[in-house]
DNA sequence: GCCAACGTTGGC
DNA sequence: GCCAACGTTGGC
């Protein structure tokens, strides 16, 4: 299994809009290297890290989970849609995206500015100066850190 | 609202 | 293929 980070501007998609609909198709992505992982890297049942940006404060608040295979995003071909893209066809679509759902929220948000004093978590790519990219992997020590400080118990995965 | 960092676009 | 201009991200 890996693990991953999501972000998502809660005042958009929030991690309480992710636990009323359950599952949520990860669209809007436009970015190559988060599409890539998103189609070539990730697996059903991987866990990510639900991260608010552009929030007070940012930081993680929750989990979510793979579900399913990549698949095309469809709101690439709306052409009402905010993330319409005209450069993409149907016969070759360019974004890609797997569905997550919801598995839990953390009874204590990690904020971005605990998760930057805390010793253990540095090296993870969404602390590096000037990462934008809304999707990153993170290893297994840091994605346990984290569930640590948000007082996860646990709940929400196995069978 | 500001602005640094970064990705994309398009002229050449 | 270079690179300046531009748009976006996202913390503060």
């Amino acid at each position: 299994m890996r693990y991953w980070l999501i972000k998502s501007e809660p005042d958009v998609f929030s991690i309480d809009d992710l636990r009323r609909v359950g599952r949520e198709p990860w669209n809007g992505v436009r970015n190559y290297q988060a599409r890539n992982f998103m189609r070539d890297a990730m697996q059903p049942g991987d866990l990510a890290l639900f991260y608010h940006s552009n929030a007070t404060p940012p930081g993680v608040v929750g989990l979510a989970r793979v579900v399913g295979a990549p698949y095309q995003d469809a709101t690439q071909f709306d052409a009402q849609s905010e993330y319409f893209d005209p450069k993409s066809t149907v016969e070759r679509p360019r974004w890609m995206l797997v569905d997550f759902e919801f598995v839990a929220k953390f009874p204590t948000p990690v904020t971005l500015a605990q998760m930057k004093e805390e010793a253990g978590l540095e090296g993870m790519l969404v602390l590096q100066k000037g990462t934008r990219l809304s999707i990153t992997p993170v290893e297994p020590p840091h994605f346990e850190r984290i569930c640590e400080l948000g007082a996860w118990d646990g709940r929400g995965v196995g069978k």
